[in-house]
DNA sequence: TATGCTGTCTGAAACCATTTAAGGACGCTC
DNA sequence: GAGCGTCCTTAAATGGTTTCAGACAGCATA
């Protein structure tokens, strides 16, 4: 292939000046100018990465860490990240860490000497981040974290109003007489495990709602682990006339052990979930969920990314979208509850249009 | 960071010695090895992949170009294409084409400059990609083509078996009783698309099935296609007894149709889909599918270019993989149909025990 | 004892394709 | 003819790999 040492023999130029023409690191006159670009084009020439990273110290490559590309909620925040990624001339390398930490200090490690300019990570928990985001800073690398935090998390960040939307979700079913509301929770070393948590119990707390202990369940965010949890809680006395889940998936299973035990979602138990993924809509029932995008937090992260490379001494950003609760075909009012029937009816309505509208 | 140079000063040996050491290039008696081996662990000393693959034309990098990330069959691709590419010591490059074959080359032509060893492609369309495989080639890094093939492909391949996937399918409704048996497929500019078409047709044709020409249709690979060709099928007279789509994407969109025409799935039509996603249990009806593992086929692309990067002379693999019909609730035999009651047992038997077992 | 052979290592240099600091050529102005 | 910009060239530097000549020890052979 071409390389630069061409390009200047063809336009009758030095070395350096093909690359001040390229890079516009220096005035060269337009005529010199377009026998350069002539030569360029002519020759389909691109300046190799490699030798441009170890120069610069610094490639146009975006390093993403997530925890499984498996999981239907990260394919968004993927392609929203190489979107801009792509659009700004960046190339983004993809680690999946199985929420493993040794697994993701290993991906870290590793990626160091390819010089990217930026880290975009989901954390695998709330272990320390700050040793390796140091090595990365240091390095001039943007580090940004999405979704979750880790601990003491110092730098740039882009997540969702956790709490908010949680609140809201409850409120919900509070409105439509709900008493006996149980949670499945994700696991509680993620922060957005615990804020969303904080909104369930916020909205619980202004409804003086005191729930059993065995209310609160905590498990992993995949459909096993809501099937699982919610056996337990079917069998419970009172029984939840309403389940809460820390994820889709988790809603995900528990629609599924509610069908096996024999009962019916909305009529015998109500069910929310959270992130909106797409297959909320053809589930059975349809699902009410927190919606929140993906896309916009990979997006957002990226171009933080991208910011923070450009300025490396701007304010640190904390960036955080909102959610919106999407109401579908899982929730109604309890059986057996005097109150609320008219928000019953709304929220009938509120589903149907919510459906019809996708 | 830590370069050759401090390692060499560090253990009391030659630069060369280092590199040798390290690549093993060169016998290098225990002590001596030992020594540098020291430096390097104390230090925590990683070679610069720049430097590297600056110097050897070849980094230890693949690139995927894939359509699009969301689409999710493509996430099980990339995921068994990662964990082969990290457990060897690579790491993997996305890119997302949009189906767009500019894009793609777009793509190409950029990725080319980081000097990858290895390209795992599900292409765009038919478009001619010998040129571009050619590139690389020269340049020394494999090529492989996956789930579907561009026109004249003469490269190392990964892909399922479509046509007899399809075949077995089709066959299964015919063996209920089915005999107005629509089609909504893929893209015809597309070989899986292909493949599976004739797949549907061969057992058409075992069969002595005739279908008016409006029983085959084709769309994009997504909800909305289905749901669209699905309501244009359903005005049909005949109605069909049953569809076969080219993906579950486009059956997920055919039920959606039917369930708004007010019609009941499998009771009214039957309906099987393509790819057997997890999705497809959680459907109403869970929806029966050719199964194909994206994860195997990612794993076996990346093993194939790293397979041809150890050894560029051997000979041209093309690797097939068998699918599985899961049949699950979405079929049923026709309605008004004297034949059959016994297969008809004994598809739910089929799916009671494929819904279990998952 | 001299000779050659082998295995292990050193040191130097070439090379990969770029960036960039430093300096030189040239014309213009005063 | 000194001073000053402007435009361009030169050459060092980045961090590795690889080649090559040579040193040196140990050993077998004559």
């Amino acid at each position: 292939m071409a390389n630069m040492k061409k390009i200047a023999e063809l336009a009758g130029v030095s070395l350096g000046t093909v690359s001040h023409v390229l890079n516009g690191t220096a005035r060269v006159r337009e005529p010199l100018r377009k026998r350069v670009m002539d030569a360029v084009h002519a020759t389909g020439y691109q300046p190799s990465q490699l030798a441009r990273g170890l120069r610069r110290d610094k490639t146009n490559i975006l390093a993403m860490i997530i925890p499984d590309i498996l999981n239907p909620f990260f394919p968004g925040v993927v392609r929203g990240a190489e979107d801009i990624a792509f659009s700004n001339g960046y190339r983004l390398v993809l680690c999946n860490t199985d929420n493993d930490h040794s697994k993701e200090v290993a991906h870290l490690n590793a990626l160091r000497t390819y010089l990217p300019s930026g880290l975009i990570v989901i954390p695998s928990d709330l272990s320390d981040l700050t040793t390796q985001a140091e090595h990365y800073r240091r390095a001039g690398a943007a580090v940004v974290c999405v979704d979750r935090l880790p601990r003491n998390w110092d730098g740039d960040s882009v997540i969702v109003d956790n709490t908010e939307g949680a609140f809201h979700a409850a409120n919900y079913l509070i409105g439509l007489g709900h008493r006996q509301i149980a949670v499945i929770n994700g696991p509680m070393n993620l922060t957005n495990s615990q804020d969303r948590l904080k909104g369930f119990r916020r909205a619980f707390k202004a409804a003086k709602i005191e729930s059993p202990h065995g209310y609160f369940q905590e498990t992993t965010f995949d459909r096993s682990g809501g099937y699982a949890k919610t056996k337990i809680l079917l069998k419970m006395l009172p029984r939840p006339t309403a389940i809460l889940a820390g994820n889709d998936l988790i809603a995900f299973g528990a629609l599924l052990a509610i069908h096996e035990e024999k009962l019916h979602c909305p009529d015998d138990i109500s069910v929310i979930g959270f992130d909106g993924l797409d297959l909320t809509e053809t589930t059975s029932p349809p699902l009410s969920s927190v919606y929140q995008s993906g896309y916009q937090l990979g997006a957002a992260a990226a171009q933080l990314a991208l910011d923070r490379v450009a300025d490396s001494n701007s304010p640190i950003r904390h960036i955080v979208l909102k959610t919106e609760l999407k109401i579908r075909e899982s929730v109604a009012p309890p059986k057996n509850t005097n109150g609320a029937t008219v928000p019953a009816k709304k929220s009938r309505v509120a589903a149907a249009s919510a459906f019809s509208a996708q």
